[in-house]
DNA sequence: ACCACTAAATGAATGCCATTCATTTAGCAA
DNA sequence: TTGCTAAATGAATGGCATTCATTTAGTGGT
């Protein structure tokens, strides 16, 4: 299975329709149905619609009215598949204020749209907190951009790697909070005996925000483009 | 399918008692075997062995000497498992430090232990990030010191459960970070599409750090730390 | 024009998995 | 003594990712 190698994420495809047409017994087919882009975009459009645990290969593969197996020609693994998601994601994250910004406006918008794209995918965050840059073209571009603007704005050349990681660390756990149920700090039954801290929650609440986790990562994210600018050179 | 292969819960591979008991045929045990207790530390113990992947029903049954199915009288689901682990390992993190030492070196310390905590135990990020407190008394018990330190610092009282979430959202996607392989950064054949990520990359690893993810860490946690004590009253 | 080779499909099989359910029985309350 | 219930069993269900032998349509070489 060479041609299973991975990389290369290309542009989404056609809309397969569900009119089944006269099934082929088996064979090499007219042309070939399946490649890397394909499943890319099937695999999105699966997830759109029944989300992670909708995302099976089985159910990827009949979306595409193709047998599992096929699947194994052009993927080594259900990971690979999310590898592949993963990265037609990063493409969509905004990096454009780079280079027409000033860096910390531009850093602002950066994790506004990585927080954004990714807390809709938030079971992709564990692999890619792993994924060896490599395997991720798109994702690789994005830190290229990033490191650019960081060192235009003069942080020292040590530093930059730190400072996107930690970045990115906090994003993917703010993209977690996103996800979190609107009552998940609701003491319940403990209230009496957490008395500061139920009052903090209702203090919270009483400041009726509509997002309670845009003004936390608004926070740390503003107290970590402060500390962090203080760093340069 | 054939029920001979399915299920062999008499497999020899037994830790906890070498010599074979004789083994009851169903109904009421002598005294009751299983508990919420047990359920937990067996979990721990498996995962400590076998990691995560080796964290089943059928392993974890296995393991205390009883059929998977009998789990279920204590637990609704594997997810439940994964709470009650989830909260004992809560009690580990270290928040002695509020109370004795001045606010941001009580949160440096807790920090630091949260992360290093969670870090071997990754795989219940995505669970605890959207768990309500309710449900996790030791991990509420953590919540209410840590929101008494903040307040006793003059932290203002609506600003202190975000400043939690900000500062735990970073110290997730850090417990990650601590588990990336050490050549995650490695840009490969890209580095010539990349040099200002490839330079970075490479300047930091001159620097001869051990452990890379402690550096971000540190940095972003510093200035978390100063931003959010900025706020004060 | 033939032929060999190969990419890309099939469908069956493997060995997992979590969860459900009818059934059994020990021990306690009445 | 009777009857109820908590806590166990073992079988069954319907998933899952992945592997493999097999098939065949094109393609490149002669």
């Amino acid at each position: 299975m060479p041609a299973a190698a991975r990389q290369n994420i290309e542009s989404p495809a056609d809309t397969r329709d569900a009119a089944a047409p006269p099934k082929r017994r088996a064979g090499r087919p007219a042309a070939a149905v399946l490649d890397q882009a394909v499943i890319t975009s099937a695999a999105l459009r699966l997830i759109g619609k029944s989300g992670y645990d909708g995302l099976t290969m089985a159910a990827l593969a009949r979306s595409l009215d193709v047998a599992p197996s096929a699947l194994y020609n052009h993927v080594a693994s259900k990971r690979d598949v999310l590898v592949l998601v993963e990265d037609h994601l990063a493409a969509l994250v905004d990096v454009s204020a780079f280079g027409s910004e000033p860096w910390d406006e531009a850093v602002r918008r950066w994790a506004w749209s990585y927080r954004d794209v990714f807390s809709k995918h938030t079971p992709l965050i564990p692999v890619i907190a792993v994924l060896p840059v490599t395997d991720a073209p798109q994702t690789l571009a994005m830190y290229e951009t990033v490191s650019a603007g960081l060192r235009g704005a003069g942080f020292p050349e040590e530093r930059i790697i730190s400072s996107i990681v930690a970045l990115e660390s906090f994003i993917f756990g703010s993209a977690f909070d996103v996800t979190a149920p609107a009552d998940i700090f609701d003491p319940g039954s403990m209230a009496e005996s957490t008395p500061n801290f139920t009052s903090a929650v209702q203090s919270l609440a009483e400041q009726g925000h509509e997002r309670p986790a845009d003004v936390a990562f608004s926070l740390g994210l503003e107290a970590l483009i402060s500390g962090l600018g203080a760093l340069r050179k």
